[in-house]
DNA sequence: ATGAAAGCGCTAACAC
DNA sequence: GTGTTAGCGCTTTCAT
């Protein structure tokens, strides 16, 4: 029994219902099928309702209909100031389709991130994970469960968002070239990173096409000690100018670079990631956006549509089977979608002409 | 029914009892009370349910007991810095008692705030608002309801845990005094905010105490934007020193400041608030540390303590009978309790000996 | 168009 | 120590 008073505040269906003098059933069907009613009865229900204070019992209802109304979203880490606008778009979405949305910061562990997904899991209907730590394996076996949106993560036949920095990478090349800088250096992020691969790489074709040398520096987890203890490796690689892993670590370089009296842009261009600082600080930040706050918002609509269509999201049996891979753009309606958000560079106070020889 | 097929995998209590051949109680026992059982029946029901991947159901237990093992943090703002610390520390402890955490952003607005409480009530054991933008009616009937601990907001009687400025306030002022500062301004948060009230009064006795000036400049909502414009007017104040509501606003100061060619610190002396960006930006700003994270695990603990002690939180029916107010420090175990987390100042960049008359 | 009744998976008296 | 039984509040056939 449920006797201890640690219950919910406590208006049932059935005491609207003695309420308004009809069955139950009405009650529920004045709420979730309100066409099967005549309309008297269903204004009847519904004003009763609203005076009594009802509010529908969530795990009753989805003890009866196996759906919870609820989503998670688990990030590595909610302070990494990447991930707030995210999530805070993807909860404003989710929030218009009237699901509720539980949060997991799984501490850039695997282990924890798995814990939570499992405690989580069973009053859940569908999963976001953005960036996750989690191994493939994993992830497919919660795939096969219940839909799953991947972000910035690129497993094939499962939904996934994914930043393509490449776009924005490649104007800071270029911008950087025309800016007469020929020595660059790249200030990587952890290498299981999906973002900080694709970033490599783009980085590595498009220099290598423009004709410019390109360092890479790797600093671990990024943060801004990781970026200001970088320094003495990025004068030592003779670059005069450097493109960060992320706005954190861009900091970081900054703040290194100040401490050596070399100043930015004057002497030295400084080229960011993700656009999470770069607006708010003094001297602004040239840096690559990311429009997390897109991505949160189609990761969002994402689950949604897969929640809705019965039963996707499940991934097929095999795995392997999928159309040609490495496709882009949108796979209408199907488990498997890639929705990738482009990104741009935004040209604010850290890049200048190079000035040859400054640095050394 | 529930024969849809969207229902949870679908191991059941049930199937557990049969293949272990022992009732359904025992195993339900075996999970809750093992105590109660034989170490041997335990064990065995254990790695029967094991063996099968059982999960219980979170619906169906919550139904019987009505606990649900969550918990729902609502913010006016994840995108705002000082939450995200706050929010990660109150899920990190939440996780170790084993409740899972709803996320509520309710985008400043009072409305959304009320409709998100609402929506996450029925399935959620307590509350934590922090910075709720509720009036103090709704609060108290919510908190008539189930647990609720405020973050930044003092209602007496409801359990709370305030970041206490006034220490890091103090100091900042009379730093600033002893660096020869005499006409400070105070770039002033929404005045409806808690945190805000406590910053204005503390400046304003501290100041007066300490025989200097304090302009108070209004900004509205803190923001980059409503710093950078506010340069103006603390330029025609005369002062020489701005202390402002939060490092946001703090930035644009910085950013607003250096357009008119005024350096910091060396004509300008400039104190943030809340040690959200200070230490990653270039120059890194003295700030008065805010503790964001300790005040999300002040708020994770004290919900857990009423949550288990079974019928506190509640808030008495009257609403007046509480002890002398206005008092400091925890109220042991009460619903009223009140929790203050101590701030002091943090000197970095941004502050030094006064250049009097360099500005105006 | 509405009511009656069964049952979702679990816990908690209450027997034994 | 373990089984039996009665619900928790809701949805949903199946009758009417």
């Amino acid at each position: 029994m449920a006797s201890r008073l640690g219950r919910v505040a406590g208006v049932t269906i059935g005491d609207v219902a003695a309420a308004a003098r009809v069955s139950r059933s009405t009650v529920s069907r004045a709420f979730t099928r309100p066409q099967l009613l005549s309309p008297a009865t269903v204004e009847h229900v519904l004003t009763t309702a609203a005076r009594l204070g009802y509010v529908g019992n969530q795990a009753a209802r989805a003890l009866s209909t196996g759906r919870f109304g609820n989503i998670a979203v688990v990030v590595p880490d909610i302070a990494n100031p990447f991930f707030p606008p995210l999530v805070r778009s993807l909860q404003l979405a989710a929030e218009s389709a009237d699901l509720a949305v539980f949060l997991g910061d799984s501490d850039e562990s695997a282990e924890r991130e798995a814990k939570l997904i499992a405690r989580l899991a069973p009053q859940v209907e569908g999963f976001v994970l953005a960036s996750p730590r989690l191994s493939e394996q994993l992830i497919r076996e919660l795939a096969a469960t219940r839909p799953v949106v991947l972000v910035n993560r690129d497993l094939d036949g499962i939904a996934r968002v994914l930043i393509d920095s490449s776009g924005g990478m490649t104007e800071a090349v270029l911008l950087l070239k025309k800016l007469g800088h020929q020595r660059l250096a790249y200030l990587a992020g952890p290498r299981d990173s999906w973002s900080d691969g694709q970033r490599r790489t783009t980085l590595a074709r498009v220099s290598e096409q423009a004709g410019l040398t390109v360092e890479v520096i790797e600093t671990g987890r990024p943060s801004y000690a990781a970026g200001r203890d970088s320094v003495a490796a990025i004068v030592r690689s003779g670059a005069t100018a450097a493109i960060a892993f992320d706005d954190v670590v861009s900091q970081g370089v900054l703040a290194g670079l100040e401490v050596r009296g070399i100043s930015v842009p004057a002497d030295f261009s400084l080229v960011g990631c993700d656009d999470t600082l770069a607006a708010l600080t003094s001297p602004a930040l040239t840096t690559v956006s990311a429009g997390a706050a897109s991505a949160g918002a189609a990761a969002a609509k994402l689950l949604i549509s897969l929640l809705e269509t019965p039963d996707s999201g499940r991934t097929a049996a095999g795995g392997s089977a999928g159309p040609a891979p490495g496709h882009g753009g949108d796979v209408g309606g199907a488990g498997g979608a890639c929705v990738r958000i482009g990104t741009h560079l935004v040209v604010r106070g850290t890049t200048a002409v190079a000035r040859a020889g400054v640095v050394t």
